[in-house]
Parts: structure tokens; sequence; C-alpha cells
DNA sequence: TAAGGTAATGTTATCGATAACTCCAAAATA
DNA sequence: TATTTTGGAGTTATCGATAACATTACCTTA
């Protein structure tokens, strides 16, 4: 590999003034300038960004650790977080936790010694705690994404889960719906609780009972026990509509529905939180609370640098990013009881 | 940040120890070993994998460039990639090219100052052969994945882009379309001509006459002219079936139909290339060629670790993937003619 | 014309780790 | 007992860059 010191012996200066070259500062005569970016240029030069990592203690390497990279949600904003550290001078180191404390902790131990320059990170839960900590006892600039940690004081960027929940609740109070079915993530993770929140909220402003046989514990990724979902559409007095705290779960929804030969949204109505992409392109089909995905990336990025670079103020902000209803056609007016 | 020499010192030991204890190579007494370790722990000692880099001359990142990551397809193979280069060690380093040459440019330029160990790369089309060309003059480990670059040796994870799409075309025609329109990326990638060559192979094979008017030429991402669509579909003598050459390009035709009041499969066939992810899950329409992407992706990192390790033999290897084919509603048979 | 200024460049130390070599004392061997 | 071996350390140089200071040579200016 070539270095500096290549590019003095050839061209007959010391490796300071090729640095001074390649940093474009200090004072340098127009002529050896030419001819050291003449030899640079020849020899194929790169600078090792390695060796200026080390001596100016700054990586511009900024690592993103999402929960699910297959979740169009995550990937969105990972783009809208790529393309904000591409604008602004920074590589993007990246992660996928899986959902899963154990990979979490891996690459907490990874980012902490590859030295990046801050951490924009979705948690897994509410267990992630003791990650954040440690992140933050080496004082590596944070911002959380998506989810907030109890006892962690960070710059962070959140959905309007409890509000979004209340607005698909009502949706489906509108249509007539009574007996709502709540498909909710795993209760260690906030917005699942506040989604949770929102849907009792909105059944208390309607003078609903809260009916916890109605509540399907799982998680984010899949429904997991598929004999408590058919427990609950055998309930004495079923739902006629479920909510699903997220599109993941609104499929496993769907096609566990389809496997009991119920319709969407004819014999069942389905909303849920997060968009899906493509599938919705495809086929306008769920009414959903979209999420403003791409700017979850690129202001929670954004914000990361400021801090980085210390134009942040010292205590943390918090955004809450509104998400918007979008009414399709999987949710119905509720059909008429034969009674 | 703590570093070895503070750990020596409050262990009264040289930086050298540390090191030993660390790495746990040399002869160390048990005692030693215990002592400093216990001060590393206090300390909360992480070592600086920048420093370690500098001197091994390997820095365990292995750059993954793609070129959509808003398309399933990537993202499922960016998935495998990493859950490899996890399970062997590598960190990856992540960048977006969006089919766009600049793009593409600026994360070879940051690849080579990183020193990454290695690169997956994914390339934007035959253009991208400077960029692979400057990678190979540093000499470093390089697969392709997805698509070839004349003119670049290299080991290449492929899919098999004519025989799926000649299977494809075959099973339009037999459901007795003869009038197939080709909805194509550019010809500029590899993966686009040779779905176009097994298109004109299946045709011929058939003794259908080739079409030039059926051909459509888009991009991967979107179809840009909808008016060319439009044109297409308003032919004196119109296609009964579209084959698009991607996911994207699917979906953007069966929109383009939508808008022009045609239903699909009724009066439209639409098949493709690549599965839809979520979309297909939501609602198992589109009849497909789909590859196995996480695999794309596993087996590309494999075979750069490989190489990276030394235990590769000197030639390129090539190795084409199978498609399956996956026959669900958006084509169905040929309605009758009216005449 | 001597003292000081300045443009252009060079020297040395440093970032945090590791390789290669050196050193010393205790144990093993002749 | 003298010599060699070896376990358990320490020293020094190095990776490739940059900061801080030092050094020229030439140019001003009182």
């Amino acid at each position: 590999m070539i270095t500096i010191y290549d590019i003095a012996k050839k061209a007959n200066v010391s490796a300071m003034t090729v640095s001074r070259v390649i940093n474009n500062n200090g004072k340098i005569s127009e002529l050896t300038r030419q001819r050291v970016k003449q030899v640079m240029e020849e020899l194929n030069y790169v600078p090792n960004s390695n060796a200026r990592s080390l001596v100016l203690q700054k990586t511009h390497i900024i690592s993103l650790l999402i929960t699910d990279i297959t979740n169009p949600f995550y990937t969105t904003l990972a783009r809208g977080a790529e393309d904000t550290a591409k604008r602004l001078g920074y590589k993007l180191l990246f992660g996928n936790s899986d959902e899963n404390y154990a990979k979490e902790k891996d690459y907490v131990d990874m980012i902490l010694s590859t030295r990046v320059d801050g951490v924009l990170f979705a948690p897994a839960g509410d267990g992630s705690a003791v990650h954040l900590q440690q992140l933050q006892k080496h004082r590596i600039p944070l911002v959380l994404l998506d989810r907030e940690v109890p006892g962690i004081q960070a710059d962070t960027v959140l959905g309007d889960s409890k509000e979004g929940a209340r607005r698909l609740v009502e949706h489906l109070l509108a249509l007539g719906h009574r007996r709502i079915a709540l498909i909710n993530g795993s209760e260690d993770v906030s917005t699942a609780r506040q989604r949770h929140t929102g849907y009792k909220e909105a059944l208390k402003l309607n003078d609903i009972a809260y009916d916890e046989a109605l509540v399907l514990h799982a998680n984010y990724r899949d429904i997991q026990d598929e004999a408590a979902l058919d427990r609950l559409l055998h309930l004495p007095d079923p739902p006629t509509a479920v909510f699903a705290a997220n599109n993941f779960l609104a499929i496993g929804a769907i096609q566990g529905l389809r496997a009991q030969g119920l319709r969407v949204p004819d014999d069942m109505s389905v909303v849920c939180f997060d968009d899906l992409g493509l599938a919705s392109a495809l086929h306008p089909f769920l009414t959903v609370a979209a999420q403003p995905a791409y700017q979850f990336g690129s202001l929670g990025m954004q914000w990361l640098i400021d801090r980085i670079e210390g134009r942040a103020q010292e205590e943390p902000r918090t955004i809450i990013l509104p998400s918007e209803l979008i009414v399709r056609s999987s949710a119905a007016a509720r059909p008429r009881e034969g009674k």
C-alpha cells in the first residue's frame, strides 16, 4: 500500500508537505503542490483513514443499529439515515439486532471497539438499557430511534404510538365495531405499551369496556402462538375487528384468518401500524397508521451529527413524529348481527 | 479513553503484558493474567480496533454495496451477508448506490480509504467496471453479486436470469399468450440483457416472431416513461401478457394497467423476476421467478472471507443460483379473441 | 544594515496497539 | 557445579497519518 512517505520520497518533499497537500491547509507553493498531486495520481495514492482516525480521534463512522432489516419501516429509516450520513460526510456501519438482546450486545461491543463517532440506535426493548448505559459510560453520542428505554436519557425520535393507536381504533369504532382485538408486540417495548394505552383510551372515550381476553401478546416479528389467535377468534363473544400493532403482525393475523376461512374485511376488519412498502403499492388494501420512516432516519442522523460536532444543546431532545391514517379497504362496517 | 497503557500502569505491568492478556497468547502467569483482567474490568477497557488495524494491516471490516435498499431482494441479500459476516467475525460497512454511478464512485473511494478487508459488490451496471478496476488495482478481495460486469474477473454469485426468464415466458406461452411484452431494466445491466435473451429464446423455441415494439426499455427502479407503456398497450396488435424484468417494474406495470382501467389477470397477465417480500405474504398474487436472495448474500460473504483468509484457489469462481417459478394468480389463460 | 517578518518546508512526538527482540531468574540437564 | 533451557516478563520499533514546533531563505523596514 502506498503511504504519504512513498509520495514524499518520489516528490522529494517531506511527509508533512504531502499531508498539507492532502488536507489543503498550510502554506504550500503552487509548484510543489502540483508536483505532489501528480505523484499521488501516478501512484494511485489513497489516504489511510485508519491512521488518520488514530491521531485525530475521529473515525467519521456512525453506527446504525436496527432491529429488523426485512421490515420496510426500518429499511426506509435506514435509507434516510444513510442519505443524511453520506451528505454530511459520514460512513455507516450497519447492524441488525433481530429484536434479540444477545445480538444487540455483540453489536455494542463492536461499536465500542470501532470507536465510531456516534450511534443511531433502535433498541430491541427495555432490556437494551444496559447496552445503552455502556455506550453512555463511554460518552458516545447517541440518538434513540423509534423506541424509548426507561432510565435512558438521550435524544430520541419517536412516532406517536399512542395517538396513532387511538385513531386506528376510533376508525374501527366509527365503523361500528365494538369487539376489537389487539395483537400487540412485546410489552417490553415502549411502542407496544403506548399502542396498548392508545387502544385502551379509545375504548374508554367511547364507553366500551376493556376486555383483556381480546388482547394477544405476541412480538413484532410474528404472532408465534397461533393457538392463542385461534382461541381469540373463537371467544364466546368474538371480535369483529383486529388492530395489529405493526405490519408484520397484521400480515400474520391476515394469514391466520385466512387459515380459518375468514375473509378480510367481510368477516373481520384489520388495521395496523406501519405501512407495507411494495405490498401497498401492489394492492392498496390494508388500512394503516403510516409513520414517516425516512424522516426517522434522516432527522435522527441529523441530530446525532449535530451532537457529534458540538452543535446541540446540553439536554436531550425528543421529537414525536406524527403518523398518517391511510384508510384503505381492510376495515369495513361491522356486519349486522343475526339476532 | 482508556488504553492498554492505563491498564498497564494500574496493574503494574508493561503494555505488552496487557496486550498478551487481551490476545491470549504468549506465556503469562495465571496471577498476572487475573490482575490485568480485573483492572480491565474496573476501567471498562475496550480495545481500540483502529490502532490494532493499523499495525495488523487488517480491519475485519467488509463493505457491502447494494443498489437499492428498498428492494426486498437486496435487503434479504443484505441479511444473508450480515449474518454470515457476523458469524465469521467481520463487521459490515454498508452502502447503497441507488443504481447510480456517481454515488457508487463515492463509495468506492470511501472503501479504499477505509482499508476494508474485502468488498461485496452489487454493481450498478457495466459502467461500474472502472470502479471495480480501481478496487482490483488495490488488490482488495472482491465478490460480485447479482450482476456481472464485462471485463471484470472476480468471484461472482449470479441468478439464472436467462433460464428464469425463459421459464416465465414459457409459462405465459403455455397459458396461450402469443403477444407478450417485456418491460426490461437497463441493457447496461447484465441481468437485464440475460432476461432479454431468455425472453427471445422462449419465443424462438415456440416459433413466435420477436417484435421489438413489445419491448419497453426502462430501468430496474421504475418505468419512468409512462407514455411508452401506454403506447405499448395501444399497439394495433396489443400484448395480452407482460413479463416484467423485476419486482419494481411489475408493480409499476400493474399500476399503469390499473390507471388504464385494465384488470390483472383478466385483461392482462403479469409475471416477473424476484418475489415481493411482505406483499406476497399479504396477497399471494404475483407469479414470479423467485431468487434465493439470502443465499446470494451468505454465499457471497462466505466466498469473500475465504478469499480474504487465503482459503480460495487462484482463479475466480462463479455460481449461478437457480430461481424458483412460483405460480400464483397474476397470469391467466389468454382470453378468447372476439373474432 | 541589522532586526524582524513571513512564506515554505522540515523534524519530532504522538495516537494505541503489536511484532520481534531482549532480559532475567529459576529449573533442568550434563 | 557449570551450563543450558525456559517461563515470564520488559524494550523498542513500527503501522500511517497529523500537530506542534523548528528551520530555512528571502523580504521588509526603521
